[in-house]
DNA sequence: TATGAATGAGAATTCATTCAT
DNA sequence: GATGAATGAATTCTCATTCAT
């Protein structure tokens, strides 16, 4: 992750990580089959522990509002203390065209799915605006944390930024779509 | 621009951009200094266009929550019926480490900073709330705006969506940031 | 030709091929597609002559005896001033399976298959014995054929020597395959 | 000899082998210096039991026809049996250029001296033909069993063909060498 | 004796860029 | 100004072999 975030997934030579990782070049293929699962491996490993947090958390929340402020605390949650991980996420993954095709792009549209899903609930429930289609606001709201993720990666990176960042996102957004 | 948003900047060769201009390979040396200065170049010429748009058209606004709007109508607006150019903007112009390094962020910075402006001028005049962070705002009206064009530009793209769905963003974002 | 037959198909690296024809590396893959075609271009070439030349010399021989004798003549014939051409056929050709399998086979079927039916003319016509299996005793001339070449290229390679041999395995052929 | 037979010399695994037989990788190389050593120990076995024959069998034939024919027999009715050992011999042996040049010829040249000796002795009693060279008919000879059993090798191999084949050659080749 | 994880040298191929025409 | 043939640097991945256990 070290490597992928210093350089960039295509200006990455394998022989970079295996030095990094304090082993022989050939030994990254015992465990990888590729440059590109290489990199995917990092990301698919937290995305289950996002996935997994969601199911168990969101159910705990007793409104959408609440719900949609707790994927917000997770998502810039997970990566407050992982900086190359937030900028591998943000950045580096993006970098390879069959990467994003092929795997990330079904894991985004669950999550995004699972977003729009908490507007429509709330929606129903009487305790979000109407007038806003779900989609929309799920793809704003995961581009707007994408966005801040983004300029705390590339940036200083201060611990607790993205507490605080999150803390005033939510509150836009939840008095953005109250009805 | 057609080439790199069907392929992605690695994926595309600069014989396959010669190709599809029905020129020599070397006749884009004459025109460009190398791969990254050609996919440079298309984004130049709109970010110009977009800059001044805002020099000319933001002043004539009466206050910052109209300016907002304006920036929004305008981002969007732009990219509306250039699906190949919006997908290079969100997408392509990010697969190469040093474009971004190098050419795109300072552009980025300077209409972050633009969008940030006028969420302070807004802070000062009363008409936007105090307690939210002008610069995490800025970048997560950014965000917003680029995870909402980057949906369109990968899915179906039809007219008029981005239009609608900047109505929509706008709507929320401008009550959220109410004081 | 030279490299390949000095080396042998896997020993030899297309950078030796491109340095001894004095290009650059790249500029193989110009002309070739692969390291595989570039050592099948050199056999496909000669087939193509010896096919066309039993086209066109074998109808004007009186008899099936005469015809086995020029087909022999000319297999030796072909290669007799080229040792490096020889070697590449005898020995060369068959490292690469796959250039075995795909390429050469059909085209020594074809060979085998225009041997057997000189053997089966003359059985018809009563110059050759009938107790011989065309298809055995046209693998036994290819295979004696062959081996003659191995050796003489693998060798001294002295001029004449293929031509000698070829007349002495033609009596040899023909007195025991007459009836 | 099965995994070398299936793939070729360069194709296989030395990890393949190793898992054919039942042991671990590393087991190979208490055994056997190096992969070609393993693919060359198949074959040196069986020139052994080969020449071992010859030098038995060959002094009981009466005279040299007889010994000529002996010869055939043993060496098609040895490959008979074993279309994996044909095949290892007539194509993949040859697939290492080192193995065939340091190995292979040595034991090669001892058959074809001893096939050359035969002929001369012919010669010399009178038995067949003098205006043949002896080596130019060890080769021809030679390459004629071995393009029999090639075609025997890689075709559907039936018990019994090589048999008949051997037979047909014998046939025509004492005819052709008769006085 | 056997194991099998680790090694790391080695090579085909691609493609941005050049420059003689 | 335009061409496009030639360039050659640069890198992923494979697999025979080793050796600590």
């Amino acid at each position: 992750m070290k490597v992928f975030a210093r350089s960039g997934f295509h200006a990455t030579r394998v022989s970079e990580v295996a030095k990094a990782a304090g082993v022989a070049d050939g030994t990254i293929y015992l465990y990888f089959d590729s440059k590109e699962e290489l990199l995917f491996s990092l990301f698919e490993d937290r995305i289950d522990k996002l996935l997994s947090f969601m199911r168990e958390e969101l159910p705990k929340q007793p409104d959408a509002p609440a719900r949609l402020r707790a994927v917000i605390d997770m998502q810039l949650g997970l990566l407050a203390g992982e900086r190359d991980l937030a900028e591998v996420i943000t950045v580096i993954l993006r970098q390879s065209t069959r990467l994003m095709k092929e795997f990330a792009t079904p894991h985004f549209t669950a999550y995004l799915d699972a977003i729009a899903k908490i507007v429509a609930e709330g929606q129903a429930a009487g305790t979000f605006r109407q007038d806003i289609s779900p989609h929309i606001a799920a793809r704003a709201i995961f581009g707007a944390l994408d966005g801040i993720t983004l300029t705390w990666a590339l940036g200083r990176a201060e611990q607790g930024a993205l507490g605080r960042a999150a803390g005033q996102l939510a509150d836009v957004l939840l008095r953005g779509l109250a009805p």
